[in-house]
DNA sequence: TCCAGAGATGAATCCACCC
DNA sequence: GGGGTGGATTCATCTCTGG
């Protein structure tokens, strides 16, 4: 359900106590207007956030927040979504209308972005209050994997107390005794979820979109399918499309008439980005092992992750034209791994190409390509730099 | 410096206008006594963090920002390290005592943290706030490397505004312009460094204590060799030993004559945790490649790290003990992957064993070993499940 | 019914020992 | 002897009990 109204209005549309989720992404205070324009140039979106006091903003989000509270049923939550500019007043009226005590979660959405450097540190994060209406809320825990460094292989044993109150691994003769499976770590207040790829499919050009994974996990956290999801600022509707595609009901509103027939728009053919990113992680991009990682340190060299032919770039503040180096793998063969590395470099005009090898007798240089073959066993800073950094050519 | 005094009397020690870094991690309003034992249990360190109300906190803490402000030179910063539970009264003190303008950062410190699960998220981050004493602050820009998702051949294109304003990759012919290589990226202002673990050399056992690692990174940001480092809540002095190694000069106060004793004794013998993890960061763990974590996948199984023998174990959650798997790698015969597994296995009492190998001609099983052998064409979850998980030993 | 304090808990990490 | 792996330790915890 969506209505084009202010959400202060929410109960001449929902009964009290009748939803189940509050997510909401109010604006933010930044005073700026904001707009943007959707793929084929047609539409612009806008929304004003402007305003007269920060005491005005208080007062208009407060409001809203007492509408939010009175609608959620008591095993509910809200899901305040809010950037650094006025997280502090945001969570002031969070704790008024709901009680300190119902505070569970201070969320932080954290996402690489891209941007040109000012004085200062990358901004790459915003905050999500998470606060229940009473004690006794909804919620399904979720969990994620073990820590790479953590010692597996011991968290699978059962512990008891000694005498002296020490915890100490329960053994039989020497034996220690295993425990069953368990189900991972608890999901964690800090999560890595990719920001909205500029190009992805699932962008409608309406500002501030955000990833419907995102909303996944707060539907997944809070909601079970069937239950009332309410946005009152729903903007293009991602809240609601999640919802949709995780068959929980929504209600969406917003001030905005445009922004209502978006969404309506999206709810009725929903795109969600196929990502492999979002997917699998980030990590899943690392495809070299900690060897060809430390190797390529050593030579100090940039690694490339995404490349079958260049596994990364020589650093050097002098030269212009960085340097492709690739390392032969052990089931690659020297004349294999040239032509990765030849083919890889074919539509860009590098000057010079390295190539790491540990079947190649001596170094040795192609000067035809410019192509140089180093042994693995002689390859350091110290030669790679006397030998092809030195005669810099621009 | 040490001195053992409350800060609101710094004046008495420190001129105005010549201190070039605040560090500080005032009491959180936690309402509760914090105590913990050092190592041989011979000292306990205590603080008292009970309040009478939230404004009398505010107070305390305001009068003491105040402080710190005056003893700031204009191109100082001060960062204030705080946890959920108030961090939006200090950041209202801040905006009193400072001026919103000079907010320049929310830095989230992310770790991994264990701890037994409640209901809702687990907390694992905390705040700090980062705001300059003008507009004119000392800043070191830092970089951090590219995401692995990033495709670094692109970054190195050069690029050029067309006429309608669209920014694209300036070619010579069909081939693109490479300009010298980058940096990285600015850093963010999400820090994943891990908790100082509970054996680290570097505890002293005052509790609180954060890792140099985190302080290090703060004074590079915001300081150079020689500069003036403040902490009006100095502990035992975790903010003073970064400084000294990094040197910065140094002035700590503190209320308890035990933290300064303690701070003084840290200082004369700075004892810093040369960690792998910190240097290397936690991906350094992984040794798996992404054929075999897919693979392990693919058989629900949990991925191992830090065993030579074991990349596995398989999940089930009717069985009692897991399972463990070895996947047979093209370097090793299947004698070889046999025998690192049997030996792994030797100290626990695994009921059964699973060698994935790409040479076995047939599943074969050895009764006395428990050990079973599955091709790697076959492997399926399917199969495994239907081999090895359903006769369940308890 | 509420609060204080005791008791249970669990995984991430460094360390030290062992081959 | 040096890399690998088992073990110990911890709680700006979390939960539960009893007064």
């Amino acid at each position: 359900m969506l209505i084009h109204d202010d959400c202060l209005n929410a109960l001449k549309h929902l009964q009290p106590s009748s939803v189940d989720l509050v997510y909401l992404d109010p604006p933010f205070f930044t005073q700026k207007k904001h707009k943007q324009r959707n793929r084929d140039n047609s539409e612009e979106y806008t929304f004003d956030d402007c305003w007269e006091s920060v005491d005005s903003y208080r007062h208009y989000i407060e409001d809203r927040l007492k509408v939010c509270h009175e609608v959620l049923r008591d095993s509910g939550s809200i899901f305040l979504h809010c950037d650094r500019t006025a997280s502090h007043y945001l969570r002031f009226a969070l704790d008024r209308v709901f009680g300190t005590s119902h505070f569970q979660s201070e969320i932080i959405w954290s996402f690489r972005r891209w941007s040109n450097a000012k004085k200062g540190l990358l901004n790459s994060h915003q905050v999500i209050f998470f606060y229940s209406k009473t004690d006794q809320f909804k919620f399904f825990q979720m969990y994620q994997s073990y820590s790479p460094a953590t010692n597996l292989d011991q968290i699978f044993q059962e512990r008891v107390r000694d005498k002296r109150g020490k915890s100490a691994y329960r053994k039989i003769g020497s034996k220690p005794i295993l425990i069953d499976t368990k189900k991972g770590v608890p999901l964690s207040d800090v999560w890595d979820i990719p920001y909205l790829n500029p190009k992805a499919k699932e962008r409608v050009g309406y500002p501030t979109q955000k990833p419907i994974a995102l909303l996944e996990r707060v539907l997944a956290l809070a909601t079970q399918e069937g239950d009332l999801v309410f946005d009152p600022f729903c903007g293009n509707g991602t809240t609601l499309v999640a919802a949709k595609l995780m068959k929980r009901r929504y209600f969406g509103m917003d001030l905005s008439s445009k922004a209502i027939q978006l969404a309506q728009h999206r709810l009725e053919n929903p795109v969600k980005t196929h990502s492999e990113l979002l997917q699998k992680g980030r990590d899943s991009f690392r495809n070299q092992s900690t060897d060809i990682a430390e190797f390529l340190q050593q030579i100090n060299a940039y690694p490339v992750q995404r490349n079958k032919g260049i596994d990364g770039f020589l650093k050097d503040g002098e030269r212009i034209k960085p340097i492709p180096v690739k390392i032969q793998r052990h089931e690659e063969s020297l004349d294999e791994a040239r032509k990765k590395l030849l083919r890889a470099c074919k539509s860009s005009d590098f000057d010079k190409k390295l190539l790491i090898s540990f079947e190649a007798p001596s170094l040795s240089c192609d000067l035809k390509h410019n192509f140089y073959v180093i042994p693995s066993v002689l390859a350091s800073y110290e030669l790679i730099s006397s030998t092809l950094l030195k005669g810099t050519s621009s």
